[in-house]
DNA sequence: GCCGAAGGTGAGCGAGCGCTTAGTGTGGCC
DNA sequence: GGCCACACTAAGCGCTCGCTCACCTTCGGC
């Protein structure tokens, strides 16, 4: 929010809380990289170098390489579930909760594509530890669709037969589109957004798909 | 098929045509790590050393690291394209064949979720040309389905407004599955498959979702 | 029984990796 | 102005990487 500067080739909007600059420039730059390469085949000469800085200078602000992406990930997550939370707690039917929480998600996997590949691909890449506590987030994230969509079927508005498989197959499908989303494709993340709430309701058995 | 053998951790059923037998078992072996650690993390030692040679080894049968991948992303596209093909080609309603497609589909990458992860989430660690070849295979898999889509919507038996767009939607759903699908779940491989086919159906607007 | 091809090994190469350390420039505080 | 804490760099350590090379076995053909 507020001032967020949108930088040329990724997305750097939601870093504003690192502190201090260098670390959030070398932030950055490892999502970047991360997401260019992937994490294991990325070195920490290239991500200093993309900060502008010598290979060194990374030391001072994280432990290790594998603390980068920790935390990338931990943000990123955060970020993923604050924009559930957000849409599934408005006022409205399922049905209008659903579709905001899904093109929102969308829109998030689609414009900030360089972050929600290394977010939701590089899972493994972390230690034991680390990995434990992204999966806890992630299962926050489940429950809050899960949460939605066991609504609408109290309701009587959907019509599922199995919540938890149809939850997994709503949130895979949101999180793909980081994998294929292309900047130069035909379509906008808000375009995308919309195609995939209506394929959501569809697949939810929505009784009038909105829009 | 025939005497197709099925190992303990993988499976090695589809890489009998691969000769001869030193160089089928290295590539197994790469697959298997491949899969669990990612091409980058993943060292010739360990390659050669789950086919129990020495490191040398791998550099008779293979030129390089990466034209064992390249090797591996071919077959593995070829028999994601062949099954699509079978599926695609039967007798029967769009409906129909929407839905054995999906169901195939989903089925190979639960099942063969080592083989599925490598095919699908390595292309990017493939050089320029090797991507290009694989790049082509997948744009015969999109052909594949939406043909099956378009010729639902002819007949009136489907409800599309995009596509293309949910032609995509309908094989990133079916694709995610490699990165989720856990052998020790709660679902088999064939429960998922059915799943999704109705979930699909339903994304086309089928008119009376079988099953 | 000798021979060449095919398939394998042990040792090790040059390079690049993650990370450390000793030293340098700089700005705020008294 | 002297001083220290901080941010940063140049150099490089120890290690492992992908890959090579000289050499060794095994075996079918004659």
């Amino acid at each position: 929010m507020s001032t967020a500067e949108e930088t040329a080739g990724g997305e750097a909007q939601a870093w504003g809380e690192v502190t201090p600059d260098a670390a959030r420039r070398l932030l950055v730059a490892a999502v970047e990289a991360f997401a260019e390469r992937g994490y294991h085949a990325t070195t920490t000469r290239d991500i200093a170098g993309r900060a502008g800085m010598s290979p060194a200078a990374l030391y001072i602000h994280y432990k290790t390489k594998e603390e980068l992406l920790h935390r990338i990930s931990r943000i990123g997550h955060e970020k993923a579930l604050e924009i559930l939370r957000t849409a599934s707690r408005r006022e409205g039917t399922p049905t209008e909760r659903l579709a905001g929480a899904v093109s929102s998600f969308v829109r998030w996997h689609a414009g900030g594509r360089t972050t929600a590949r290394v977010v939701q691909y590089e899972l493994d890449s972390l230690g034991p530890d680390a990995r434990a506590e992204i999966l806890a987030l992630r299962r926050e994230v489940d429950g809050e669709v899960r949460r939605i969509i066991e609504e609408g079927v109290e309701s009587g508005e959907f019509d599922v037969l199995d919540v938890h498989g149809t939850t997994l197959a709503v949130l895979s499908l949101c999180i793909d589109v980081a994998r294929w989303f292309s900047v130069g494709g035909p379509r906008t993340p808000e375009e995308v957004g919309e195609l995939y709430a209506d394929l959501v309701l569809r697949m939810v058995g929505a009784r009038n798909p909105a829009a």
